[in-house]
DNA sequence: CTTTAACTTAACCTTGACGTTGAGGTAAGT
DNA sequence: ACTTACCTCAACGTCAAGGTTAAGTTAAAG
C-alpha cells in the first residue's frame, strides 16, 4: 500500500535541486529565486536539515511560467502570480481527495479558476489582435521603405549615366 | 503677408496645446509629459513667450504611438524611444528636400531604417506567435474546466439524491 | 491692477524588481 | 579538523517610471 520511492523514476515532485543549480538551469539569479518566494510566486521549496532549499522539477516548470508571462506580458508579479495560481487550481483540484462534502468548496474554486482565466483569455486575445494589427502595419511600411530604395538607386543610376554623357 | 491663423486650417504642426489640455486629452499626467520630454522621447515643444509649452497635433500622435507601444510590449521606455525615433525617419526622409549630392547619404537613412523596421518586425512577430499559442492553450484549459465543472454538477446532483433516498 | 488659474523648475518621495554586500551556518573533499 | 564552496537571512543600494510637494512665474479674467 505504501508507495516506496520507485526506483529510477524522476518523481516531478521530488526535490533534489539546489537553489544554485535552479540559477544556473533557468538562467535567474538566486536572489530572484528567494525574491519570488518572498513574493508568494514560488511556494517555500521544502529544505534539508540545514535549511538549505531543494527544488523539485515542478518547482522550475513553475518558474518558466512566470518567467514566460514576465517576458510576453511585462506585467507586474502581482498579476503573473494571480495568473499562474490560476493554472496550477488545476493541479490542485486534481490532487484533492474527495469528501462529499467539499464539492460545493471545489465548485467555488473552480469558479474562480474560470473567472481568471477568462480573463485572461480575453486579455491575451485583444493583445494578440492588437499587434497583429501593427505587425501588418509594420509589413506594409516596409514594402514602402523598399520601394523608395528601389527609386534611389535609379536615381543614381541616372545621375551617373548623366555626368558620363557630358 | 504675415500669416495669422487661417481661419480652419489645421496644421498638425501648429503649436496650440497647453500641456494641461495635452494631459487631459490623452490621459496622461503633466508629470508624464515633462518626463518623456526629459527622458527624449518627445522632443522639445515649442515655447511660448513666458516658457509655456506649446504643443502640436503632431506631439500628441507621437505620444500616442509611445502609449500604444508601452501598453501593448511592455518594454522600457529606453527601447520605446529606439522605436518611435524609426518610425519617424520615414517623416524625416519624406520631408527632405533632394540635392542630387545627398543620395548616398539618403540611401543610408534608408537602410537604417529598414533595419531597424525589420528588427521590430520580427520582435512583433515573435511576440505574435508565443502569445497565439498561449491563447489556445488558455482555451483548452477553459474547456477542460468547463467539462469539470460539469461533473461536479453530476456529482453534487447524484448526492443530493442518494440522501434523499435513505 | 489685482486675483486666480495654469504653468515653470527643482527637489524629494514611492514602488517594483531586483543587485549587492556582510556576517555567519552547512556540506563536501582532503 | 580544515578548507572551500554553497548556502542562510538581513539590510542597504539602485534603477525605472513616474508621484508629490514647494516656491516662484505667467496668463487670463474680473
Amino acid at each position: 500500500m505504501a508507495r516506496k520511492r520507485q526506483a529510477p523514476a524522476i518523481d516531478p515532485d521530488e526535490p533534489y535541486l539546489q537553489i544554485g543549480e535552479v540559477a544556473e538551469r533557468t538562467g535567474v539569479t538566486q536572489r530572484t529565486l528567494r525574491f519570488y518566494e518572498e513574493k508568494g510566486l514560488l511556494r517555500p521549496p521544502t529544505r534539508m536539515d540545514g535549511g538549505f532549499r531543494l527544488y523539485s522539477e515542478n518547482d522550475i516548470q513553475r518558474l518558466e511560467r512566470i518567467k514566460r508571462l514576465k517576458r510576453l506580458l511585462g506585467f507586474p508579479l502581482a498579476e503573473i502570480k494571480e495568473m499562474v495560481d490560476a493554472e496550477e487550481i488545476k493541479l490542485q483540484l486534481r490532487s484533492e481527495y474527495r469528501p462529499e462534502s467539499a464539492i460545493s468548496q471545489k465548485k467555488a474554486q473552480l469558479v474562480r479558476a474560470i473567472e481568471v482565466t477568462e480573463k485572461q483569455y480575453n486579455l491575451i486575445r485583444q493583445k494578440v489582435d492588437d499587434m497583429a494589427e501593427m505587425q501588418s502595419k509594420l509589413e506594409e511600411r516596409l514594402e514602402t521603405f523598399r520601394t523608395w530604395m528601389e527609386h534611389l538607386d535609379k536615381e543614381a543610376a541616372a545621375s551617373r549615366k548623366e555626368r558620363a554623357n557630358v
